[in-house]
DNA sequence: TCCATTTCTCGTCACTCCGACGATAACCGC
DNA sequence: GCGGTTATCGTCGGAGTGACGAGAAATGGA
């Protein structure tokens, strides 16, 4: 091996949940220098002998402070400008976690107190490193597969309504879909959805079935946003 | 930063082409241990202060011998097991290009020799490291982008025919697809390809319009593969 | 109790898109 | 000219979708 540049390598989520209609991201305030202060996505650096999907996976859980069942993890990608990080060399691999949304306030074992807000509350700059781009390939990624995955389910609890989905993708693309045409494309997908048989109760208005995740993970053919058409 | 564990960066390219009806990809043999004499995907270890796609373009430059302005380069993943090297800890950025055919050999600078091999003529565990991997993630990251984006292009001359298009989906998709219904489509999608004006000459049967790349990125609405219908 | 309100669910209709395929156009070599 | 080959245009039916009407099943207030 000789002779190569030593890097250090991290890992940073970027954790989306979808709750009272507002896109939210789990941030950490930094408590040391660089960016002391300055909210900063949550991660830490790779251990010497832990392969980088179980880094991730220790991130989200000391930050969430519950175990992965729930949810869905994926590799964003790699960030590594020579000059994103002030210490050195830091070469950063992003994941991208979807969670339902997990009213209590986040527990975190963490000594960094995590809270969510709101994507679209953040200006530009507001994040510590690169984690403002980092947060917008996440965002958009998120937007991009909802159209041909069966990932909105995974904003969901494990028992959800129609409705409920409806409103994963309507916060997440930032658009109103129509409820019945909704209705019909998801229950008529094979393997998006699968009802439970109970409804709810107590909610206002007519009962919604049930339904959980259905086996099916791509949407063929997919369930495109509405484009502000091309001319 | 204190402490951390030091890393090896590297750059890992799968660089794909359609050459006589089947998808190349480009591999160099190894000359040195670890795995010596088995192919490999080109790649290299990141300058001390380089960007990673400055990296990666380099890499490709070296390889192909052609600066970047063809074709299409973007990153695919990164892959860091703790057991992938046996030299240390190293970690992968791993990239994705298409290229035209150059039908000329590849003239690297690089003292290892590249070569063009057909993906299909490739056994599992063939490839040195974590390859094998890799490259299968290229290849269904290509197959995939094919539907939603105007990327096939990518694997063309700047001027090309509807037939030179459709021979790449054949190709990278491993199935056949209609000329005419094709044709329809490719020519349908505004900003998918221009008419140049001319037509090819030479050919058997009759002439075929040339056209270039449009400026249209995204394919609304896709061009799905052919599916083994699901029940 | 009755009614307005809310939300879920089922239909209808027109339009677009796509797969399957027929037909014609424009070149080649003989 | 003639057959072979490939490119291009057209037609038809079915699947999928956007726009929207209408009924079903709950709640809450007069």
């Amino acid at each position: 091996m000789a002779e190569y540049p030593p890097f250090a390598v991290t890992v940073d989520l970027v954790v989306l949940t979808v709750r009272s209609d507002e896109l939210n991201v789990l941030l950490v305030r930094r408590g040391v220098e660089p960016y002391r202060g300055r909210w900063a996505l949550p991660g830490g650096f790779v251990h010497v002998d832990e392969d980088l999907p179980a880094a991730a996976v220790r991130e989200l859980t000391e930050e969430t402070g519950l175990a992965e069942p729930a949810g869905h993890l994926e590799q964003l990608g790699t960030y590594g400008r020579p000059d994103r990080d002030p210490r050195g060399r830091v070469v950063t691999v992003a994941w991208l976690a979807l969670l339902p949304d997990l009213d209590r306030p986040v527990a975190g074992t963490d000594a960094a107190s995590a809270e969510w807000l709101p994507v679209a509350a953040l200006r530009p700059g507001q994040l510590a490193f690169d984690h403002d781009r980092i947060l917008a390939d996440g965002v958009e990624r998120a937007r991009a597969k909802l159209e041909y995955t069966s990932l909105a389910a995974a904003f969901c609890p494990p028992e959800f309504t129609v409705a409920q989905l409806r409103t994963v993708y309507e916060t997440v693309w930032g658009t109103r879909l129509d409820p019945r045409n909704f209705h019909r494309k998801v229950t008529g997908t094979p393997g998006f959805v699968e009802p439970v048989g109970r409804s709810t109760e107590g909610e206002r208005g007519r009962p919604a079935q049930l339904f959980r995740r259905g086996p099916a993970e791509l949407l063929h053919p997919p369930m495109l946003r509405p484009t502000a058409d091309r001319p």
